[in-house]
DNA sequence: ATCGTTCTAGAATATTCGGCG
DNA sequence: GCGCCGAATATTCTAGAACGA
């Protein structure tokens, strides 16, 4: 009741200090609450000096209790807080960590696209080299079967109109190759056949020539019967009147294996200096392709590639752009009609932004309040804008356009070919992935040397940077 | 009813002030409400001093019900406590979905990438074989080309070298091959020109020999009756003016005829044969067509795939590596210079990190207190960094440039090229995209036997378990 | 100094209550700070009551600063609010954000992966190209070398037979052609050696007769000189002992030379007809090329790839369908093979959702005040839907097996090709959505007339409409 | 590391004022 | 003008925090 006496008499006995508020702040701590009574019950004066303060342990005659009173831990309200602030943090930190991962996704996507794009390219490229291919076996599979009908077709003609005379196989000739109009690529088929026949025309020919002369000799001999004197008329038939004994014979057929053996060994020796320089071709190409496998991708690739496109297609005939011209006088000239071509081209990139609004209502108030509805209410507006979403298959169609132009370039298909892979390469180098590395073995066999006479293939180019057709 | 009496008497008892507005204003917060009377049931006095207040909970006898008597408010502490409670559950929950999520489009992109490594393989595949294939083809083209050039070239030195009744042969040969042009690159022909040359050359010697053995025989016959001498002024020409007699010649078309025909019959006879397997392996492959559309793709794919790789690759030999050499003493040891080279690559992915800021403005709870302050303002920044997800289209668009460029090309990159543009553009009208369609043209042929006795191409070496060279 | 005067008289002028604690709060919410003094500097006396507070502003004269002394608002609980307010609306942007990123992301990869099956598809279907050209090279090749070896082959059974005078050079083709050793398949140097002895074979016929006529005209002569009769000793000899006539030798002439004459003619004007057609859709289609460099590119790009693969697809031969026969009498029915087949497939892609659950308990408030159980529980259920990302990676997956599954079929292209279709229909049937759609044309166009006396290529037909084989 | 002491702050309620309908 | 409420402040009790024992 008195608390000036309480705190200076009582207190310093069992306390550091004469503070009430010390005091009392210990009893809060152990649990003890104060007692407020009401005022009505008091008088003002007792009001003044309340200073009750009660425990549930602490009953009269309950010391077993007291132990179980025990001083209050600290911390525990700064649970609330922390937790607040321990799960904003936990969701701050997996925000970063998604973050992080979606970033990395996007960079892995991108190397993927960039990968995808060079594979795309690879594949235009193997489609187009295919197609070349095709197109350059069906044109030596034309010339081909053109060469043996031709012979066959020559064979039919001569058989007609040569009868015994031979002028006139020069005429067909003329006629033949002349009058072959159209049909651009059946020269390769009809040179073929044309060279059989040639054969087989000589042969009907020498037939001819053979029987004539049997007639002769029959003639002769039936003019030793009955002597005759017709040996003028025929004037396309090499006259061997000349009679032949065994000997010459033998001779003969000893002159002819030595011819076969001699062009064997001719064209042994022929094949060699080419073969080997083929060979010394083929070895910087291994070495190219055994110091390729190395691990830096991207660079290695790139500039293989640039190397190889610049091979292939530099040496590489368009076979389209070719017209076979009979040339009669001179075949020296033959690389005039050459072109290369080529067309470069570019790649876009653009990117839009978009954003998000949004809003947040708060109404919990109106709930906690019972009759009260001033509260607040905030409907809340939460936009999202999800145009920065869209768009994003234009960058698609733009792909699919460009390759579309590519295309539609009317220079050859080896033209676009170099140009895309440089861009390709080039766009690699600009961005940075590079995935995948493709090998690309671009055998350089030498070049043939060209013969000054012989026939030419209506169609085909040999290319010797590549050792290709 | 004593309002000046209650404030200054009652009041000060139970509180700190003796207001009755303070007091009211208790009552109001703990849910207290007036009573408002009429006023014309009342005296204008009773209206005056009407000082009525009501509870449900507030009744006589109801001691009990006052403890539910509670006073509002203090709810906007809680309020916020719950509201955040409730918004950091929310985020906690997106937060899973987002790591569900990324989760998720991680293996999809694991997938989408072991898929790219295995196309890359494929088209690195694809594209060796192309390579093998266009060297193989190339080489092949140089074989035949050598041998006609060889043929020829042997023809001309012959030519040059006996020039024995070379008029007519020669200017044949000239004038025929004088008009084919100028092609830079003439080994073809001269290979295949070769190959009619042995062949002519033998005829030639053939010839030679014929007219040595008539000019043999007429000498003999001269000799015998009346020697002339006019006989060797048409040495080109055959001379045919030694009469026959019947038989012979008939005997002799009769041979010549009947064994064209013999020829052929043969042929076909043999062809008959060749094509009848052609249909038994048809057969089976349809049966294999039938029965491969199991359901379980996956593995059953891959295996085939791998099987079918290993045929082919293995099979297909290193045209590069060999050379044609004209053996004339041992042809036993011929593939000894075979090389299979294989290389092999792969891809690699690698990822960047990328990030976003933003921040969030929210200014409502200004707008609704009107002159309140301390309502939150939190201005917020949202920046959307949207360059992470730029960029993205840039390889897709060259990669599919590439594509559509190489199909829109107006040359004539083929029909399969074509085909390939139809199928894309009906796909792209379904699905919008682009979607590719091959034709695919797969001609199978039958096996050719092999016959015992032929003569082998330089540098093909053919496979009997993929038939192939 | 007098703490209990100064409660009960002092404070009670100023404030509703009497109580220094409260006073002393009042100090602290307005900032006052209590000042504490060394205890040696003072008595035990004054520091027991020692009440001394200070604050900044509170100084002697300084009446004017008294205003800024201000009340510590209850702004800590509304700092408290607003920063939490502030996370939360930070994260739930940043979890916009991430949401966005995410189904962009998602959106890519769609792309992506239909980029990814297109190339697929790009991918088999020029694998197949390629089988398809290698079998048709491998076939060609055969054909050439069976064509060698055939006329070998006739060659030597020529020698066999007739063995006149041959047996040196035949000696030599056998050396030469039996010492090539064990190349499974030697039908390509067949078959042009075949081509050759055909010539070589009748030239060696020639000589036989011609040596023959000799030797007979020789006995003529002698036996015009001394008859003699060994004529029969060479049973393989065709025997012309026979006498002939010039009569019956032209006639028979020109019952051959008209046959022969005949047969040009036949092909000849057989030939015309089919390569007029290929020019006159050639012309179109190189019409259509270069129209078809327009801007619009998918449009033009696809029509033109229908017109083309028309074009290509019905004209292109079917080799499986093909079977050569050997027609003798009629070739003018050789079309009604014609088969194109087309085969449609799709994709589909569906998605699922699911539901997520959580909730969350807020008990801080029964930590805090001990035997309260205010603390709010705000259950609460948030359901994202998040299985429409699952389930992505299907497609891919079918996609790779497909094209792996493809290439590793040991058997034959075709069994790839009809399973790749096989496993796009089960796709799109499992998925249900049409994604790829394969076109499958298998041209099949007549075969060309084989002539009767000329060798054709057995498995080779030309296409006049695409101007390839 | 716990507890005690002291000062300060939190928390709930109380008082007062002003405003809105 | 009245009833009710929001808001600021006041009062009281309790708790946090720093420092020392």
């Amino acid at each position: 009741m008195n608390e000036e006496a309480f705190s200076n008499e009582i207190l310093p006995k069992y306390f550091k200090h004469n503070k009430i508020s010390s005091f009392v702040r210990q009893l809060n701590m152990y649990g003890f609450r104060k007692v407020i009574v009401q005022q009505n019950e008091r008088t003002i004066e007792e009001t003044k000096v309340s200073l009750e303060f009660q425990h549930p342990l602490f009953k009269k005659g309950g010391a077993c209790l007291l132990e179980n009173i025990k001083r209050k831990g600290s911390t525990i309200k700064v649970d609330d807080a922390s937790l607040y602030s321990d799960e904003l943090h936990k969701i701050l930190s997996e925000m970063h960590e998604l973050k992080k991962m979606q970033s990395n996704m996007d960079a892995r996507y991108e190397k993927m696209k960039q990968n995808y794009s060079e594979l795309c390219l690879e594949m235009t490229n193997l489609r187009k080299k295919y197609c070349e291919q095709q197109q350059l076996f069906t044109q030596v599979l034309r010339c081909v079967l053109e060469l043996m009908n031709g012979s066959h077709t020559v064979l039919k003609k001569r058989k007609r109109s040569l009868s015994f005379i031979p002028e006139i196989p020069d005429s067909e000739w003329d006629h033949q190759y002349l009058h072959i109009p159209d049909e651009k690529k059946k020269e390769a088929m009809e040179i073929l056949k044309d060279g059989y026949e040639t054969v087989e025309d000589k042969y009907k020919i020498l037939l001819d020539k053979v029987l004539e002369i049997l007639k002769e000799s029959q003639n002769i001999i039936s003019s030793v019967d009955q002597p005759s004197g017709n040996d003028g008329k025929d004037a396309n038939v090499p006259a061997s009147d000349i009679p032949m004994n065994e000997d010459s014979l033998t001779i003969q057929l000893d002159l002819t294996i030595p011819f076969l053996q001699e062009k064997i060994t001719e064209e042994s020796l022929e094949q060699e200096p080419k073969d080997t320089p083929l060979e010394l071709e083929l070895s910087p190409k291994d070495s190219i392709l055994v110091e390729d496998q190395s691990d830096t991708l991207c660079d290695n690739v790139i500039n293989r590639d640039k190397i190889h496109m610049h091979h292939t297609d530099k040496s590489l005939v368009e076979p389209n752009s070719l017209s076979w011209k009979t040339v009669n006088d001179d075949f020296d000239h033959f690389n005039e009609n050459l072109n290369l071509m080529k067309n470069e081209e570019g790649c876009l990139l653009e990117a839009s932004g978009g954003k998000v609004k949004h809003q947040k209502t708060n109404n919990l108030q109106s709930k906690i309040y019972k009759s009260e509805i001033e509260c607040m209410e905030n409907p809340q507006l939460l936009l999202l804008d999800g145009t920065s979403l869209c768009d994003f298959e234009e960058n698609l169609e733009d792909c699919n356009d460009l390759l579309l132009d590519d295309l539609k370039n009317p220079s050859n298909v080896f033209t676009a070919l170099n140009d895309h892979d440089y861009a390709a390469s080039n766009n690699a180098t600009i961005q940075g992935n590079i995935a995948n590395t493709f090998e690309n073995i671009i055998p350089q066999l030498p070049m043939e040397e060209a013969s000054e006479e012989f026939n030419v293939f209506p169609f085909l180019f040999f290319n010797p940077t590549t050792d290709m057709f």
